[in-house]
DNA sequence: ACCTGAACACCGTTCAAGT
DNA sequence: ACCTGAACACCGTTCAAGT
């Protein structure tokens, strides 16, 4: 028999669920949310389906996971000289170009709200507001107005991304047909029919980003 | 040859596109949005999966039509003395109860954003926008914000109904498990820790209010 | 302990054939 | 014009068997 060195004999390419999840989020990213499946997933790691299960539960604990992964990677340290509004800004436009970039996530993370990266979300918004000077009774209303916030338009980004192409890049806040809502009947539809030519060229994360700032305008003028 | 009436001949059981889309609404509220199959559509409808698709392009427009027949029924006239505020509130708390009743509508309305009910939607919220006096080029924004946090609130109840038993009802802004919530290390997760206790007993419906209002403020105090 | 891959139960969707 | 239901291609998941 062969002498095995007694540390470091494992293959390298043996799977671990840090791989798997990997490979989710390149499947996911190329093809979209269709695109991830146990036999697609199994033939780019070269094993078998049932390989997978070893390490992964079921495909519902792999979405979170792989949801997860691309989450926790935008939660930067925050740089220290900010005021607590540019802090929830920040951390909203850090989530912003995750789903801009994996727009696949913007559809999971509403089904994940007590994964841990959405909680580290949450719990990074709640210190911000706690920042802000907000009540105790005010606080877990005004961190929720800001992660739902967040979480409408990542679903309105995920559901734009499922009606283009897979691997297009476009994103926007709300429907961004600007083509159909210039065409509704202006009589049914006035205010649509109105706003549909600020929408033609308007800027996505600047949209986002005004929508935050209400809220935050909101929290601040309380009585 | 028997002898037909000449106008109203049709089966009375006869498939129609509102039949399919009311038995898929019965069947989404039954079971959850894994009970929506082809197969158990035709089954109760007592028909072939195949006849389904004369109707019904795929189940892809079938949900989506299921979501607008839910939606639509949410959109009252308005009583007439209201203000805008409370003309939103109310926009707000009709969708809240529907989504409350109808779990699996949460997690279909961002899929649909140009769907006519969400266009309705949207539009009656702008109209309000308007009617508060935002200026043109701040009426995008103030109406996308409000209804981005009402889609934000909806995918979340969604999702919470996914993890709980299909026909249980539990509706929450947010996670809810604050069982799991007071379980955190309040070294690491030192807000939510703190805000756990308020999430035990508090009232859904007017957790989802106060991000409203908090919104509205925004609005109001522009300068 | 970890991997393999055939097999199972179930989908959405199509389509030739019927009325 | 509308319906029927078998058939197709594809899923997620399981599991006996291997190493």
């Amino acid at each position: 028999m062969a002498t095995r060195a007694r540390n470091t004999d494992r293959r390298e390419d043996a799977l671990s669920r840090d791989r798997i999840v990997a490979a989710a989020v390149e499947l996911l990213d190329a093809a979209g949310e269709g695109g991830l499946t146990f036999r697609a997933l199994s033939a780019r790691l070269r094993t078998g389906p049932g390989a997978i299960y070893w390490h992964v539960a079921n495909k519902g604990e792999l979405l979170g996971a792989a949801t997860d992964a691309v989450l926790a990677g935008t939660l930067l340290p925050g740089a220290p000289g900010q005021t607590p509004e540019q802090a929830i800004r920040e951390i909203a436009l850090g989530l912003f170009d995750a789903i801009d970039e994996h727009a696949w996530v913007g559809g999971q993370m509403s089904r994940v709200a007590s994964q841990s990266a959405t909680l580290r979300i949450f719990e990074r918004i709640g210190r911000q507001v706690q920042a802000l000077g907000v009540p105790d009774e005010g606080q877990f209303h005004a961190a929720s107005a800001v992660l739902n916030y967040i979480l409408g338009v990542a679903g309105q980004n995920a559901a734009n991304a499922r009606t283009q192409a897979p691997g297009t890049n476009r994103t926007d806040v709300l429907g961004a047909e600007s083509a159909i809502w210039e065409r509704l009947d202006p009589a049914e539809y006035p205010f649509i029919h109105t706003v549909a030519g600020q929408l033609r060229d308007h800027d996505d994360r600047e949209q986002f980003l005004a929508g935050i700032d209400l809220i935050l305008k909101g929290i601040a003028s309380r009585p």
